[in-house]
DNA sequence: GATGAATGAGTTTTCATTCAT
DNA sequence: GATGAATGAAAACTCATTCAT
């Protein structure tokens, strides 16, 4: 995944995203872990601190609340999500090509070792961000939105997709948004998150007529 | 669904759940709404005892601890739902109306104004409740997902489902569970919980005529 | 003093201000007194609740927040003061009587054992109450400043007093709010309540060409 | 007031007070009004590092502690007022003079842009100010007194004042403080500080046909 | 002299839970 | 069964101060 990289390497270097290996990418990243797994209310800010080895106060010099690590958390992590499904998106001709870039981003944002935590606490935690935390957000979240709606809307046109797509990107997110739950890719043997891609496509795709050609492996 | 109230009320009389009637059931309904609304953890005792009107201290009364609560809310629901399915699954014959069924109930479970909110609460909330708990109420789950794998299990058998029973129910976890953050059955004009669940048939059952043979098992 | 008791006893019983042996009147009581000596803000609750016998966090079952402490003093003192002003006035019939009235109810409210501490905390610790405690309590303050204003205007009209009475209502009230600063009358031997008074009014009056005539002691 | 700048020029060049366009004194001035209007405790040495530019623990390369920050405006400003006060009551022959003298220079201090805040902080924040603090300042306080009372005590015993020079002293004292909650100088139209001097005067000085000998009673 | 990261002791406040009445 | 006062442990957050760079 170079091309992977080379976005995010951009966004840092731009100031859209922290550095991760900066003091503050270390707590963000110490942060969504723990949050993912122990939820956000019950993590405490002693917990961060003591994760990242600082003193709980000293947290507040670089955050100045609790509220604003999740929504960094956050927003950090759609920033670079987004990002990744614009170029994969960008780099597809077909529409099929085109869900499967879809679902893949979704399904690496969820579960990748780099972004999977931070990409559950944004489903999961979405309540515990405060008001203002969710204005901002949502707008980032629907400018996501938007690339399924088009593509689901397109390939109802053409005949691709038997539901309505609005009815099909709610069923999807929640089947992709699971996968947190159960789907382990790095564990062998086991299924790949292309393999289960596939397998999503398969449910969501209508056999077209002329059998259709899925092409390798999508950028790994 | 006349029979559902009628398994509904002979859980009651068997001392299986509690009467929604009495003050015990009203406060767990209550609980179920905030704990639903508001998380488990953002939820307060006090909240509990205003939106039924009694003070804090008197809830310890009625539950030893506010992780009562909780798992009480966890396993009457699940036990009502469990009912529910497995006497409509006793009512089918065909594999599709088991299927079906199957579908169904998870969406009436899941939106119904009945059970939605503490079902919703069994889902969402899963990491509030102590080890203790999560160990009590798993047992109850666990029996729940045989039914769904076993079914699956025979559809798959007879080339009614593309997927490996295991990866397909866990997508459909996802996506039912998903619905109640945006489904809304009583919402005029819209669609109807039969309709949903026809809808996510269609995505899951092969065409009847093509009985296909995709073999190629998934592993797990 | 004895209407003095009696318009506080009716106050209580009326609950326009707490009972001081009550728990809550206690505590107010205690916060009124650190307040001065130590300031609001160097006070903490944990001073408080050592003060009273319990812990802080037991505070918060009385108020609602350290803040609104600080404005139940300042209230409920401006309360009983304003009381004893409208008596006090009420049973004077001439203007120097009515002067002499507002002078030493001034006094009197600054420096009795009963409200001197919480009088000198509405001084001074003005600027430690929040925007919605000061818009409360100001409310009173204005209605309590006008009976000066009233008074000191009808004494300028018939030239009693040489002073607008704008400017020595507030030459007035730094004189008067100061006295906390150094008056002790308690103390023997020295200066009494009444006697400072006195002087006061003769820095005050213009003497009457009609040798004005200071009937004795106002009530005690 | 060109002596008055002369003194100040004076008090710089001889290390006595800070030069307030150095980068210290602009602190000394900025920490003054912060002081001033927020209260010290509120002010943190955040506020008063953004208010000069430089990062709160920069603060500590020119004061030890925020008290010493505190005990250095006094001390200032203590000294200066002293100064033009000793000037100014050299400049008078008569009693009157020295009296007028007395109120104008502390209205002057307590009003005048220059040392307006100051002043005001030495009067409000006395008390967050430490022990060693107070010794300190407490010694030109106390001869900043002694010029007050000798006054006093002369005219007094000229009959030219009606009230024990301790009590009215203090009396003065409170008013001529309070008129920093109240006296705006620079706002046109209205009192200016020469004409609230003259105000102040008439309520003091005895009408000098009647040299009065009211005996009445000193204080304790 | 300034910076930025960190400290550590402190603050107000929250909240499940207890218990005498 | 309910009340109201209190507990006690922990929470988020503040802030003067230090110090290596």
């Amino acid at each position: 995944m170079n091309s992977s990289n080379d976005i995010k390497r951009r966004l840092i270097s731009d100031g859209e995203i922290t550095d991760p290996d900066s003091p503050k990418g270390v707590l963000l990243n110490k942060a969504a872990h723990l949050f993912r797994t122990q939820g956000y209310e019950r993590t405490t800010v002693r917990d961060i601190g003591r994760a990242v080895g600082i003193l709980p106060g000293s947290i507040f010099h670089h955050f100045r609340s609790k509220d604003e690590i999740l929504r960094t958390v956050m927003r950090e992590n759609i920033i670079v999500s987004l990002a990744r499904l614009r170029e994969a998106l960008g780099r597809e001709e077909t529409l099929e090509g085109q869900l499967r870039a879809l679902v893949r981003c979704e399904l690496f944002a969820t579960n990748s070792e780099e972004t999977g935590e931070a990409w559950t606490v944004l489903v999961q935690e979405w309540r515990s961000l405060s008001p203002e935390g969710q204005r901002e957000i949502l707008v980032l979240r629907e400018e996501y939105e938007q690339h399924w709606l088009e593509t689901l809307e397109a390939a109802r046109a053409q005949g691709r997709i038997a539901l309505d797509p609005f009815i099909l990107r709610r069923l999807l997110a929640g089947a992709l948004n699971w996968t947190s739950h159960w789907f382990r890719p790095d564990r062998q043997p086991g299924l790949s998150l292309d393999e289960l891609t596939e397998e999503v496509l398969r449910l969501v795709l209508v056999p077209s007529s002329a059998g259709d050609s899925r092409s390798g492996s999508p950028a790994a």
